[in-house]
DNA sequence: CTCAATCAGTACCGTACGGTACGGTTCGTG
DNA sequence: CACGAACCGTACCGTACGGTACTGATTGAG
């Protein structure tokens, strides 16, 4: 794994930092419903007022706990050296563990379940935000993970998106999902490595030019 | 298409069913934060005390909605003729229509949304609901076609759970999961009918046995 | 007709939350 | 020291919601 890149710093103060980190423990902990804004202060040691002055209202506070909490996300640089088929087999299973380990993260769960929680009412506000600073960052990894393959000729696709759906599908499936609904999941969904070696069989199988890439 | 099996009968008077028929639109309409007891007893015209009376509490309520939309989707019977490769490749792009068509549903979306939302307090009592009455009958309807084909050696698997994983991930990807965010839907996604092909096709060319029903 | 049951409509209660105002304390600066 | 800014803790306010109680109308059985 390489170094973190875009540091993405958060536009708050450290003081700040500590009480969007307490207010997302306490979603974590609790789900939406354990997120009051006294609840909040109380577990930050700061009054209600200053949570008021920092972030506006409820809803400034859910924002900046979903730009905070994507700032601290890592986003990688793509693979520099050159790409051969086991390297590529290789990146893209770090890539789908990767991927996995976020989906499957509490924190994330957490600010998802929120996010779509308010979908209805706030025009998706929460919903895109979360999706433009997560998904998105993560997607362009993928995204220039599979540029890089394709001009080595080791893979072959016509559309890009198509094809970093069809890897996204592969990999998280309805585990996603599943996580987001609470169902506990079995200990053979949980093991993210034989899931990410599979998905990535199958993705090389479909679209992979080298055929003895595809050992199954 | 064949005719519903399962009616699922729903285990209300038909009063509560078009109470709960309201209590639906609203949540529809407004997402979590309409759906008060106040506002479903003014949508359907009846009295907060019924309410209670016949569904205990606002859980149970939600509950029944659940409970009263499963009982409204239909389960189709699996198909009795012979199997050819042909045969199966339509009765998998009908699955997979018609479970995009259930998942880009607005009641489902809002069931899902509310269920998801609700999922860190009620130890996932309604996610749990929506998985067994919702996906689990899908999943038993795709789970019966592809046992079929592999019995006339059409497919190749060993774990139908993980074969049933793949094809579901092949033909939603992500697109639940933005739905659910409320992220706008290009033209392109809305396209159920060419992304059912598509991943079908992906499909067959993982586990068919005939390469030719893989056309590209 | 009479009685009993059901239910709509409404008023009501307790509580919890979002948001605001205020007193007291700490801390940096001249 | 003196002053002021930032801020904690708390008290407070208005509102909205879940849940309950009451009243009057309708209906169906004997």
């Amino acid at each position: 794994m390489q170094i973190a890149v875009h540091s993405n710093q958060s536009d708050f103060s450290p003081r700040q930092n500590a009480v969007l980190d307490s207010a997302l423990r306490l979603l974590v902990d609790g789900g939406e419903k354990a997120l009051t804004t006294a609840g909040v202060a109380r577990a930050a040691n700061c009054s209600k007022e200053s949570l008021y002055k920092w972030f506006g209202d409820r809803d400034g506070l859910l924002s900046a706990m979903i730009g905070f909490q994507a700032s601290k996300v890592r986003t990688f640089e793509a693979h520099a050296g050159r790409l051969d088929a086991a390297k590529l087999h290789e990146l893209l299973v770090t890539f789908a563990h990767d991927l996995l380990d976020v989906l499957a993260g509490d924190v994330s769960l957490a600010l998802n379940r929120l996010a779509i929680g308010q979908a209805s009412r706030d025009g998706s506000k929460l919903g895109h935000m979360l999706q433009e600073r997560g998904r998105r960052q993560i997607g362009k990894r993928a995204g220039a993970l599979l540029e890089a393959a394709r001009r080595a000729r080791l893979v072959r696709f016509d559309d890009a998106d198509e094809a970093y759906g069809t890897l996204y599908g592969l990999i998280v499936s309805d585990l996603h999902l599943r996580m987001l609904l609470g169902e506990p999941i079995s200990e053979k969904d949980r093991n993210f490595d034989r899931r990410a070696e599979r998905a990535i069989d199958a993705f090389l199988r479909l679209y992979g030019t080298n055929e003895n890439s595809a050992a199954s």
